[in-house]
DNA sequence: TTCGCGCATTTACATAGGTTATCCTTGATA
DNA sequence: TATCAAGGATAACCTATGTAAATGCGCGAA
């Protein structure tokens, strides 16, 4: 299963982290170690089922998923998406309060870590365990965003920040274009993202294309962001926020030692 | 400075960790040691400036804090409140993405913890960097909940929901009665904090009055509520959520151990 | 004592967004 | 080829919540 062919499935997890901390050779190699063994989810299958206690932690490799609660009316309310690259369930694996659950979005791949297996790492690996800091804080900002998101911005803002943030997300692990990425999200996920009605999420939709802010293809799943400077600027969206969550243009020498 | 007649100002954080981690004699004596120097903070100061780096975290000692967000347009989003025994900023002092504030609702207390103090602590007591973990894994819990709130509840439940958790979270630090408890909040932060409008805020809280499920009297900032089933019933609020989140009476073995 | 300011309260009115229902397209399945 | 289900689109109507404006109350400053 390994490979030595400078592209294997261990990639995605080291260059996100180097953008942020430097990792030894060493620190590389048991990240490579740990996604030798990856497992499929189907879509629409749930990873981690809330009150559930799951031991493991789970490095995604690949496809979307959601984090999400239900609310005793039987709505469901989507906390956040796990992209590529994504580290999620460990906190779970430490306490049992997994109160959320995790769905797949699309068929997706990941290595499984046993919570044995991370307690080990941390006291092994300074970095690893820095590493893993850093994608919590990194979450706990976006959950910031997203509650900025449904408490302060009406839903055209909501839907075009959100795009924008998905844009900027994927980008950093380089699956998205300049302007352009899969969006793999009915108008049902979205509006439970975003505490919409799916019909307002629809008529929101299409005032965006109106505005020649987007083009979404229904069939290809394409979403295109025709005007971000347009989109930013009418959605309060900031662009530091997320520069500074992991921007592989900055220099890890930078990022750690500033201060 | 320090003291040995079994009250002082560790004890609370103590209290807390120890609700689910057990912490050695010497744990609890750096614990002691850190929280020997406090500062004080008037309210409505920043403690944390949006942008600007803090290379400290915080112990919040008494008090309440606010943790937000402003933006463009000028409003501004509560993102979560701070209470006694509340560990804050560690996130910003690792990394420079601090982009939320911090700022004292009431005359505070805290004790500052430089960076390289927190990094060293960790790295040489296992537990209190267990601790530090959960306290994160908490705070996720606490605003994902948020998130509930504000997407997939009606004000109402808003406020209901939110008071409920205020109760909780306060009977956990001993700063509670079993159904009362001193809310210095004005129904501004209460707005900024759910995404409503003050008028409405307003509005819903003669409601719950007339409802018999709280009583509030704006001048001694006392709130009761009346009838803890029925609100929790009627907002949804699941009180095992926060029960997760360090009930004293759960034993330390009994949480970690399991699994 | 009075002034002024912050906060709570209320009313009247405006609107963003929810609800319900129908129809259309497409793609999977029999 | 017919059927069915999922997702999207639209329209008519309803309501929760926002906005604007005025009023009152208590409390600290002069």
């Amino acid at each position: 299963m390994a490979d030595n062919t400078g592209s294997n499935s261990a990639d995605i997890f080291i260059a996100k982290f180097s953008s942020y901390i430097d990792l030894s050779e060493q620190e590389q190699e048991v990240i490579e170690a740990l996604t030798q063994n990856s497992m499929t989810v189907d879509e629409g299958q749930d990873i981690i089922l809330e009150s559930e206690k799951s031991s493991s932690a789970y490095l995604l490799q690949s496809g979307w998923a959601i984090r999400y609660k239900v609310v005793p009316d039987g709505g469901r309310q989507i906390i956040s998406f796990l992209l590529p690259g994504d580290i999620f369930g460990f906190r779970e694996s430490l306490f049992d309060l997994s109160d959320d659950s995790v769905q797949a979005l699309t068929p997706i791949i990941v290595h499984r870590l046993p919570a044995e297996k991370i307690a080990e790492i941390c006291d092994s690996f300074t970095n690893l365990s820095l590493a893993l800091t850093w994608a919590r804080a990194r979450e706990h900002a976006i959950l910031a965003e997203q509650i900025v998101r449904l408490g302060r911005r009406n839903a055209y803002e909501r839907l075009g920040h959100l795009l924008l943030e998905l844009l900027h997300r994927l980008q950093l692990v380089d699956k998205a274009g300049s302007s352009e990425y899969y969006l793999p999200l009915t108008q049902e996920i979205l509006a439970d993202t975003l505490g919409l009605s799916i019909v307002h999420v629809n008529r929101t939709l299409r005032k965006l294309r109106n505005d020649k802010m987007i083009e979404l293809d229904p069939k290809t799943r394409r979403l295109r962001i025709l005007n971000k400077e347009a989109l930013s600027e009418r959605t309060g969206y900031d662009q530091s926020f997320l520069d500074q969550l992991g921007d592989p243009s900055r220099s890890p020498q930078e990022a750690i030692g500033s201060d």
